[in-house]
DNA sequence: AATGAATGAGACTTCATTCAT
DNA sequence: AATGAATGAAGTCTCATTCAT
């Protein structure tokens, strides 16, 4: 007798991983679950005792994924009151999500449009919570006389698409740490919102 | 049935429109020859008068939009002494490209990756030209004293990403115009290099 | 809907001789995998889980055939000491091949020019080893004063064509059976080793 | 003005000199019109100038070429009334044709099958010649007692075919010469024939 | 007689998916 | 939970052929 779910257990995280890497280099529509099959070591056929199909399986990554990255950035937030604080704290979750996680970054941005429509919708619900979260601070912190925008939205769009762009060209092995990369975004999002 | 004086100068340009909306709505792997050939009103086979495969096609199309936006923003630029001015300019040509040719802007970017090898390099230098250029600009405001900066070339990847994801939001029909944005960008870029 | 129990084991001979029909028919560019598949009762993309190609397909049938042919010679001749007796084994067995097996003698001798350059090669050389046994055959009765030719390998030549041509002309309905066709033979092959 | 008939003399030669080549090499059914115009200098379409379509071509090509062989027999045996000389010279044209003219040789022989059913019955009917004249001096022969077998329908089959299989393996390169090579067919074919 | 862009059919091949084992 | 052989649809690409120029 088997212990229960072990072998589940073991796939899944594997299915998962090569997932993540084909989807990054593929595409959904590029990548074949052939592939993914050959890369979990398993026939495809047998993807199907972890998924009910293709799309399914874009779906519980996509949200997975992003799930996290919410919590991360929930969680760093949470305990802070200070809009600078929070905004800088922001902005070091998001920046070491998108340098470390490239992979997971960019696939979540190029395959939104693969996902069937329903879920297109509950996938972008997740994305827009991190501008709601975003924009609350710096609405906040407007109202407090420490940031100054004339157009909060579109300032909380731009810092995201800031941070989020790191993906596209951050490189583990390049001249710039994590840490350095932290303190310089911070700096740049505290000038374009006239922080003093 | 043929249509009358179907030719090259006619089939081609209705090609081309077609495929970039098409790799704009799903990516590389999810056109079909079949449906680009439907949306030109021909066969599948035909579009092989006009390139020799799909690999090419894509090739051709990216370099073709590259090119065209690289050579707006040189004639932009280029009677500009100002490192201010060129700044103000850069910013302006490239918010307006990349609202009003919105699904250029996106392929471009998401369908890099699927380029073979050899034209991946060609195209991702033409790519890097932007880069360059505006890295010019901002050494240049930096020297001068206009600009200030402790990492460049940090800053240069900063503003074109922020510039570039504009595609990846704006809606033509939003509450936004485009001489709005440019404004606002204009603001954001010169805060962000803290010129005075 | 899939019929109970089709395995490797059952579908394999049946593409294995639909295939040589169709070869010997029309060719190999002229065969259609469709037309394969059609004749094996299944669908064309279901060939692919028996060959990586057609062109694999080709390959594994050829090699397959002219394998069993030259073991089929090599166990005739295996017991014999004398020349004589060994040509007319070599004769006998040439002989009721190529009437027998028609198809799979044509298309082996015309297709080769269809193989991809390694496997052409590979191919040729087992087609080769006829010509070694039967030569050497000839310079050992050539060698006991049995046989007499000036040129043996040539002689080993017109053998072989000679019988080989036979699955070009031979009618199973037609006057002649195999038993008088192999005396036939194997009285004309020692005519033209002058054998007394 | 251009002198009449000057262009299709100088394309059709090149045309039917490129299709011999290919369809030697690739067969009928591997051979493309489009591969063909292409070593004939010219368009696909513009091929449809010197025929009606791909059958029409192989059927022209194969006539013209077994014509022009029987012609060539036909002459040399036309003035010698002996059946051994008629059998030599027999011999001797067919031993120098398919030697020298391989190509054509074998791609008469293995692409009869693409025929379409009336021109295969037709250029048939031309191959049958060699053996009906052939079988002719055969049977007079014995009559005259100048030759010996068993079967004359079948020893003249041998004797087509021993002839014919020359094109299969004969390389211009090789230890051989026409001349010695026709020597040495002649005496084959004369024993086996028992010819004394 | 030649071109080049078009057609419509069909080629080989791959794909997501199913299911008996 | 995994396999491997199957399906049916569809993918890219090639082909013979046509025809306005």
């Amino acid at each position: 007798m088997r212990t229960e779910g072990s072998s589940r257990d073991k796939s899944w995280p594997l299915i998962r991983r090569s997932g993540i890497r084909l989807l990054y280099k593929h595409g959904f529509h590029g990548m074949t679950l052939r592939a993914l099959a050959a890369e979990s070591g398993m026939q495809a056929g047998s993807l199907y005792n972890h998924f009910k199909n293709k799309n399914e399986f874009l779906t519980i990554i996509m949200r997975d994924i992003l799930q996290e990255l919410l919590d991360n950035i929930s969680d760093a937030i949470i305990d802070e009151q200070d809009p600078k604080k929070k905004l800088e704290k922001f902005v070091s979750v998001m920046v070491a999500w998108h340098a470390e996680r490239k992979k997971e970054a960019m696939m979540t941005q190029s395959e939104l449009r693969s996902l069937p429509k329903p879920e297109y919708h509950e996938i972008g619900k997740i994305r827009k919570e991190f501008e709601i979260l975003l924009l609350a601070i710096v609405t906040d912190g407007v109202a407090r006389g420490l940031f100054r925008t004339s157009d909060p939205r579109l300032s909380a769009i731009m810092i995201i698409n800031m941070l989020s762009s790191i993906a596209n060209w951050y490189q583990a092995d390049g001249r710039l740490e994590v840490d350095e990369l932290t303190a310089q975004y911070q700096d740049a999002v505290l000038r374009l919102l006239d922080a003093r």
